[in-house]
RNA sequence: CGCGGGAUGGAGCAGCCAGGUAGCUCGUCAGGCUCAUAACCUGAAGGUCGUAGGUUCAAAUCCUACUCCCGCAA
């Protein structure tokens, strides 16, 4: 089978992997261009094109995936493979591929269309999410659904061990949804509108709590959005109010605090809407991250907000 | 040269702006109290204040350079 890979996510790259090993192998990786990272901004390659690279696979890394389109027909495609590209893809892409060009999406479709789905489904309490293979329409993950693979959710998993394990599911998923294009038999299931729910972009800003929400969804906002967008809350020390990253776990705790106040214990633990969370794990600007004890001695916060 | 915060006994911090005996909350060790304890009391050890220079009678504190850590942004 003649097949392109599209993505720059790190979640694509089990499943990428497998196909190195397993084949078909892939003509070629379409992958966003290098973008300066970190404080020195060092321009850094996404780690799926190192992997192509290593393997003898081809990369594209077009500014817009349409200036490709010309290079990409030349290798006649017969099925095209996206995932976590990051681009919105059009017309032209659309029309590459032969037989089907197909997507792995982080969830179980028709819920969380969008960027930020597995972080959705942590956030909304779920009890599973999954992996969705479906075919790419114009409409953003809203083609017919080939096949589908449940994970469940624990009361301790973050949105980066979820995301790890969905990664390796969408190996899994890959390889049946291929073995189906190949066999001919890839049903063709419509989306339910109905049920369809989209989920935009996480910003950094997205992070922040509201201490008003229940301690139970702050918890699970600071487990999904675990390691990205992360969590913060501005606090208040010495008069002055600073940034205070916060990570899992946390523990919904009962004490009678207003939404942001900080119990006066050697615990950190802080008032919400309803009920109350005890902090474990924090990172004050500036600071390293340490144990929620060692924040409170020295820095003596007044309140969160 | 993208913006900013930080480096002080084992931990987290104050002191620096207006140079002049190194402090707080913990931890550690010893002793005491207690049936007992993560609780309480008493005492002790532990720091050449990131590195290298400079100014000064005197530098954690002022000046310069460097190293390392971190946040934002991407």
């Amino acid at each position: 089978m003649r097949l392109i890979y599209a993505a720059t996510g790190d979640i694509a790259v089990p499943a990428f992997r497998y196909l190195l090993e397993h084949g078909p192998k892939p003509l070629a990786l379409v992958t966003q261009p290098d973008k300066p990272v970190g404080r020195k901004q060092v321009l850094t390659p996404p780690m799926i094109k190192t992997v192509a690279l290593e393997a003898g696979v081809p990369v594209l890394q077009p500014e817009r995936a349409e200036d490709a389109v010309e290079e990409l027909a030349a290798l006649e495609p017969e099925v095209v493979v996206v995932m976590a590209y990051g681009q919105i893809l059009r017309e032209g892409f659309l029309n590459l591929a032969e037989q089907a060009i197909i997507n792995l999406h982080a969830s179980l479709l028709p819920k969380y269309r969008g960027a930020a789905c597995i972080q959705a489904a942590i956030d909304a309490g779920d009890a599973e999410t999954g992996i969705t293979s479906l075919h790419v329409v114009r409409k953003l993950d809203a083609g017919d659904i080939i096949l589908k693979k449940r994970l469940a959710i624990g009361p301790e998993d973050t949105g980066g061990v979820i995301h790890d394990r969905l990664a390796v599911l969408a190996a899994e998923v890959l390889a049946e949804t291929l073995e189906l294009i190949a066999g001919g038999g890839a049903v063709r299931e419509p989306q339910v509108e109905a049920e369809s729910s989209y989920i935009s972009k996480l910003e950094r800003s997205d992070g922040r709590i509201d201490w008003t929400m229940p301690a139970e969804e702050i918890e699970r906002r600071i487990r999904a959005y675990d390691p990205w967008p992360g969590t913060y809350t501005m606090a208040e020390e010495g008069g002055k109010s600073k940034r205070l990253k916060i990570f899992p776990q946390t523990k919904v705790v009962t004490a009678a605090l207003e939404p942001g106040e900080i119990s006066a214990g050697e615990r950190l633990v802080v008032g919400c809407g309803a009920g109350a969370l005890e902090l474990v794990t924090v990172q004050p600007d500036g600071g390293k991250r340490m144990g929620a004890e060692d924040y409170q001695r020295g820095r003596k916060p007044v309140r969160f907000s």
